[in-house]
DNA sequence: CAACAATTTGAAAACGTTTTCATCAATAAC
DNA sequence: GTTATTGATGAAAACGTTTTCAAATTGTTG
C-alpha cells in the first residue's frame, strides 16, 4: 500500500533536491525550464499533489478570508456571499463563512476564530455594537466591511442616500405627502438610511415620519400593525430592508387595506418575493453579486497594499418600480 | 515588538516540557491535574492561542469537512448548510463551502480539492452524472449525500415516495383526476420524484402524466407554457422543487389563467413566496435544517466508525395545504 | 586571465505542533 | 525484597513544506 508521495518523492524520482523541486512547482522563475519541466513529468507521473497543511505552516499564508454575515438565509447575503466565494476560488483561495445572527458575542468568538485560523483577511456584516467592542482590539488581517461601515475598515455597501432619494422621489411624484419609514436599529446601515429619508423628505419640505426598530418580520408587523389600528397611517410607507418590508405588508394585508390605494408600499431589496406577491412591490435592488465582488476585490488589494488609505465604495442600487406604488388617484 | 508565542513559551514561562504542555492542553488525562492548571495560566498569561496549521500537519486531521452543493442560493441548500455550519462550529468544526452549479467538471474539481485539503469528510449533492465520474474513483474521506443518492454513500433526504404519495392523495380527495408532473432530469432526486408519482397515479388507478425537464425557472415556464397553449393542461400540476414550480406559476398567470379555477398547483419546497403570492400554494415542506443537522450527525458517526454498513435516512416532509389546490368545484 | 556578477542548485534550518519512546518514581503484586 | 505495573514527564523525531545560506557553475567585464 503506496504512501501519498511528497515532494521528497518527486526529488527522488527526478534525481534533484528538495528546494529545487519545490521552486520548480512554485514556479516563480527560479529554476531552469529544463529542470523544471523533468520536476514536472517526475510529479506527473507519481501524481504529486501538495500537503496544503504544510505549506500553509511554512509559508504562514493560509490561502484562506473568513466572510462572517449576520445570517446565510437572509437573501442579500446569500448573492453576496456566492460571489465572494467565486471570485475566491478563482483565485485559489478558501472562504470560511461564519453566521453571527447579529449577536455581538459571536462576531467576537468569529474574529478571534480568524485570528487563529491566520486568514489573509475577513469580511464581515457588523452590527452597531461590534463598533465598541472591536474599537480597542486591532487585528493581524484586513478587514472589509458590507453593508455596514466599522471604524475606519475599507466599506463596500449600496448607496444609501442614492437609495432613499430615488424611492422618496418617486412616491412624491406619483403624489404622495404623508410618507412614512421604517429603520432597523442594530446597524449602521438603519442609521444611514433614515439620515438620508429624513433629508430627503426636509428636500421636498416635507415631515419625515419615521420608527427605528429591531429588524425583524414580527417586529415590523406589530409596529405598522399598531400605527393601522391607531388610525394615523401614513399614505405611503418605506421599509429598510426585505425582513421589514415584508412585516409590513403582511400587517396591512391582514387588516383587509388595499395596496396602494390605502397605503402605498415600497423597500429596499428586490427578493424574489416582491415581484411575485399582488400587487409587485417597488423597491431598490442592491447590486448584491457587485458587492460581493468588489469586497473580494477592495480585500486583495489590501492585503497586497496594506498602507493604503481607507475606502469607501458606495454602488448604486436599481430602482424598481412595480404596483405597489402607482400614482395616487384620491 | 513581541512575537506570538508558541507552545515553546508556554514550556518555559511554566518549567515543564513541550510535550506536557501539549498534552495539558489537549485535556486528555494524561497529565497531572496539579500540573495541568500551571500549564493553563502560564498560557492564560501569555496570551497563548494554538497554530492551527501546525496542529493540522503533525496530527493529519484538519478539523475540516467539505459542503459541496448545486448553489448555496436555492433556498434549500442555504437552510441546509446553515444547519450544517451550526452543528460543525459547535464541535469546532470549519466548513469549506463549494458551488457546483450542477456542472460534473466543477464537482470532480471541488473533490479533488478536498483530497488537498485532506477534509475529514464531505457532505454532497450530487448530480446524476456525479455517479458514472465518480463510480471508479475512491476517496480517503467519507461521503455523506443529501437531497440526491449518490453510489454507496450515505444518504439523508426527504422522502420523496411519501411526499409524493400525500401531493397525489391531496390533489385526488379534493376532485383532481387529471395531474400532470414536472420533474427535474439531472438529479437522482428528479428521478425518486417522478417513480414516486407515477406509483401515486397507479394506485389511484390514474393515468400518469409527466415531464422530464431541465430544473431551471425558464424551462418549466416554457414548457408548461407550451401545455397550455396547446389546450390540453391537466386539471392539476405538481413541480418537483422550487425553480420549476415558480416557472410554472408564471406561465400560468401570463395567460390569465386562474389558480385552482382553471389548473391547480402544488410543488416541493416550502420557499418564502409560495406563502405569500395569490392564492398562496399548497406545497411539501421539506425539514431543511433536520437534514443539515442529520447530514453533519452521520457524517462524524462514520468518521469515527468507518465500517458501518451504509444508511439512507428518509426524512418526512410536510404537507402545507393552501388555497391553490381548494377542492375542485366544476 | 582574473575578478566579479548572475544563475542554478543542494544541504540544512525552520515553521509549531503531536507523538513516540525512554526514563523515572511510586505503587502494587508475588 | 524483588519484580511488574502504573502514572507522569521529557528528549527528540516527525509531519511536508518553504526558505535561507552557501556552493558550484556559467557568463561577463575589465
Amino acid at each position: 500500500m503506496a504512501m501519498k508521495p511528497s515532494i521528497k518523492d518527486v526529488a527522488a524520482a527526478s534525481g534533484l533536491s528538495l528546494a529545487t523541486v519545490s521552486r520548480a512547482l512554485a514556479d516563480n522563475g527560479l529554476v531552469n525550464e529544463q529542470t523544471r519541466q523533468k520536476v514536472l513529468a517526475a510529479a506527473e507521473a507519481l501524481g504529486y499533489r501538495p500537503n496544503l497543511q504544510a505549506r500553509r505552516l511554512r509559508s504562514k499564508q493560509s490561502q484562506t478570508i473568513g466572510l462572517i454575515v449576520a445570517d446565510i438565509r437572509n437573501p442579500f447575503f446569500t448573492a453576496v456571499s456566492r460571489a465572494i466565494e467565486d471570485a475566491a476560488y478563482r483565485e485559489g483561495i478558501r472562504v470560511l463563512l461564519c453566521n453571527s445572527d447579529e449577536d455581538p458575542a459571536k462576531e467576537a468568538m468569529y474574529l478571534r476564530l480568524m485570528q487563529e485560523e491566520q486568514v489573509g483577511g475577513v469580511i464581515f456584516s457588523p452590527t452597531l455594537s461590534a463598533a465598541a467592542a472591536i474599537a480597542g482590539t486591532t487585528f493581524d488581517f484586513p478587514l472589509i466591511t458590507i453593508d455596514r461601515a466599522l471604524g475606519d475598515a475599507d466599506c463596500v455597501a449600496l448607496n444609501n442616500h442614492e437609495a432613499l432619494d430615488k424611492l422618496v422621489d418617486h412616491l412624491v411624484a406619483n403624489g404622495y405627502r404623508r410618507i412614512g419609514g421604517l429603520f432597523g436599529n442594530t446597524s449602521a446601515t438603519g442609521q444611514a438610511r433614515h439620515d438620508a429619508y429624513v433629508s430627503a423628505m426636509h428636500r421636498h419640505g416635507l415631515t419625515p415620519d419615521a420608527h427605528r426598530l429591531v429588524p425583524t418580520m414580527d417586529a415590523a408587523q406589530q409596529l405598522v400593525g399598531d400605527r393601522l389600528d391607531a388610525g394615523d397611517a401614513p399614505e405611503a410607507l418605506i421599509a429598510s430592508n426585505g425582513l421589514t418590508l415584508l412585516g409590513a405588508m403582511r400587517a396591512i394585508r391582514q387588516r383587509g387595506l388595499r395596496i396602494p390605494d390605502d397605503i402605498a408600499l415600497a423597500g429596499i431589496d428586490n427578493e424574489a418575493w416582491t415581484e411575485l406577491v399582488e400587487p409587485a412591490l417597488t423597491v431598490i435592488g442592491q447590486p448584491t453579486y457587485d458587492i460581493g465582488d468588489t469586497a473580494m476585490r477592495m480585500l486583495m488589494n489590501r492585503i497586497h497594499e496594506p498602507a493604503l488609505s481607507r475606502r469607501v465604495v458606495a454602488l448604486s442600487g436599481e430602482l424598481i418600480v412595480r404596483d405597489s406604488t402607482r400614482p395616487r388617484t384620491a
